[in-house]
DNA sequence: GTCTATAAGACGATAGAC
DNA sequence: GTCTATCGTCTTATAGAC
């Protein structure tokens, strides 16, 4: 009725990525509504009209981060094989988590924030795949519980545990960083972090053989 | 200069706890930028300007419930008592907080939010009270390990396993209902959790003798 | 496609009667 | 202490020149 939805080139254009890295650091760190367009703006460099240019408003603009965050998130949950060793899996799946977080803080958090107030942006799609995924995983940790590879655990509880335990650095990172008297972060934390993390979940499975 | 502050009975009001309860419900479900002061008050039963007599601005208001918050969350750091039993102590924590959170998960997801914006609004005090509980607590159960009464394992990163998996119901709680297909956690699914938290803190620990 | 200037509305906060 | 009406500001979004 009131005329087509303005059609906006979906990739390629080089100013778009600005204004999206710039949403992404924004939204990170103020939320939706406390994010503001001008610093968005600003912080890419372009004048505020130039953002309403490219998204029509602020939602379409958290919509596009958003899409981002998932697309990273889905690839995150992706690259579990059916191999038959448990030890394999479990230490190849945390060791991603643990980079996954160290790569994408502000990815992280921002889903985060996203799951806190409620998921009001996330679809259904994303939802149910997401179920489809831990439901699939959850069978085959539980197939090797009754097969006696491993010591019985709940399965969602165990992956429960993993993504919490591997997303704390970057969800809590002020008060990590107060405990450890720190500025930052470094690699080698990680490191430490997926190494202990990894033993942790192998005792918890009765799979640690080195201790 | 400009006057002495508003003086407010700092207890005993009855309004000014209902205004309380409604900010903590609306500050959980938006965050300090998207909480709106009509809608406290309309949430409340007073009309707007009645919280602005007991709260001079909203930045005071949020105060007000995070110091509440903030309250009851160092009551949960407390009671770790030096027992010489690690399995006693490691259960009876990890159960604790599991029951903290589900009977406070507002301010739980109060303080995650916080936490994940950076923590403006926490005071030092409260960053170097954590790190010194903390410190103490890493200390004794390095204790336990020199000991011999547990198997090694970073005392940092135990401690933050057992914050963030047992916090996840509160803090995820879209994202499990969705992968549970439900509307509303349980007790007994709270039970459950805190069933496997435990079993799995003491199977890292080397503790688990009902295995 | 880019930008300046401004419209339109939302929101926090207060003045002032009762 | 309580409440209505309103002020002033901040912010998104758009109109329209270039």
């Amino acid at each position: 009725m009131s005329g087509l939805p303005r059609k906006i080139t979906e990739l390629g254009s080089r100013k778009r990525e600005q204004i999206l890295r710039a949403a992404e650091k924004e939204f990170e760190k103020y939320g939706f509504n406390g994010a503001r367009m001008q610093r968005i703006a600003d912080s890419a460099g372009v004048p505020k009209a130039n953002v309403h240019y490219y998204f029509t408003n602020k939602q379409a603009l958290y919509d596009a981060v958003l899409a981002y965050v998932i697309e990273l998130w889905n690839q995150a949950l992706a690259p579990i094989d059916a191999s038959d060793d448990p030890a394999k899996v479990l230490e190849k799946y945390v060791r991603m988590k643990v980079e996954f977080t160290r790569i994408y803080p502000a990815s992280t958090r921002i889903f985060a924030i996203e799951l806190l107030t409620g998921g009001q942006h996330l679809s259904e799609r994303l939802m149910t795949e997401t179920r489809r995924w831990t439901r699939d995983r959850a069978k085959e940790i539980q197939r090797w519980i009754e097969q006696g590879k491993i010591l019985p655990v709940d399965p969602y509880h165990l992956i429960f545990m993993i993504w919490s335990s591997t997303q704390h650095y970057a969800e809590s990172e002020t008060q990590v960083l107060a405990i450890y008297r720190k500025k930052k972060l470094s690699r080698a934390d990680y490191d430490k972090l997926a190494d202990s993390l990894t033993a942790m979940v192998l005792r918890i499975c009765g799979l640690n053989n080195r201790d």
